[in-house]
DNA sequence: GTTATATTTCGTCAAATAACGAATTAAGAA
DNA sequence: TTCTTAATTCGTTATTTGACGAAATATAAC
C-alpha cells in the first residue's frame, strides 16, 4: 500500500507529470527539463528527486551532467501498465502537445549554451 | 490534463484508496465508510465528495441513507482500466485484507444501531 | 406540525507540499 | 591547485490538504 501511495502521489502534480511524458522519448539532462518546465534548478531537483524516490524514473551522471529516464522495473508490475494507460490519456492534451514543441526546440540546443541560459 | 490529474489526487490518499477499495464489494452506505474508516463523519463525507468530484465514485440517495458505489463510466476510457490495474496491485495488501474482514462484520450489523454507534 | 437522525457544509487548526534563493557538493577546466 | 559550473541539499515562506466540531440541511418518525 505505501509503495502504491508513493506512487500516486508522485504522480498526482502537473511539474512531475509533464517531466514523465517530457522522458517518454527518451532520457534528458536536469537543464533541459529546468529549461521545458521553466522553473528554479531546485525546485526541479526535488520534483526528480520525489520520481525517483517512487522508483518511476532513474538517472545516470555523465561528467557534469545528471540524465534522467523513465524507469523500466517498478516496484510493482502493474505500475508499468498504468503509466501506459495515463501516458495515453494524457496524449494529444494541449499542455502534452506544447510541451513536445519546446522540447523539441531544447532539445536542439547546445548543452552549454543551455546550461548558461538556465542557471 | 486536470481532469486527470484530478483524478490522480483523488487517488493519491491512503483513506479515499481504502474507500474505494471497499467499494469494490458493491455499494456502501455513509456510515457504514465511517466505520471502516474510524474518522469523524464530516471528514469521511469530504473525502467521498472528492471522490465524487473526480468522478471515481457515484451516489443514490435512498431516505435517510446516503450510498455511494464505484463509477462504471469515467471522464477517459483509460480511467477504469487504470483503476482495475490499480486494484489489483491492491488485493493482498494487510491493509486491504483487514479492511475487507472489518467490513463483513460491519455489512452483517443493522444499519439503525451501526448509525447509533458511529454518530 | 415537531422531533430525531443521517449527511453535508463551513470555519479553524495542524501538517504536508511546492516554490525559491543561498549554501554545498562533485566534476571538469584552467 | 584553484576556478567554474551542473546539480543537490537546506532553510524559509506561502499554499494546499486533511482532520475536527459546530452549524446547516434534508428526510423519516412521531
Amino acid at each position: 500500500m505505501r509503495d502504491r501511495l508513493d506512487e500516486l502521489k508522485a504522480l498526482a502534480d502537473e511539474t512531475r507529470l509533464r517531466a514523465l511524458c517530457a522522458l517518454r522519448g527518451g532520457e534528458l539532462c536536469v537543464c533541459q527539463l529546468i529549461a521545458l518546465l521553466d522553473l528554479a534548478p531546485s525546485t526541479v531537483s526535488k520534483h526528480l528527486s520525489i520520481l525517483r524516490a517512487a522508483r518511476l524514473v532513474e538517472s545516470r551522471k555523465d561528467g557534469r551532467w545528471m540524465y534522467y529516464r523513465l524507469s523500466t522495473e517498478f516496484r510493482a508490475p502493474s505500475t508499468g501498465k498504468m503509466l501506459e494507460l495515463l501516458f495515453k490519456g494524457l496524449e494529444g492534451t494541449e499542455c502534452v502537445i506544447a510541451d513536445g514543441k519546446r522540447l523539441k526546440e531544447i532539445c536542439s540546443e547546445n548543452m552549454e549554451s543551455l546550461c548558461k541560459r538556465v542557471f
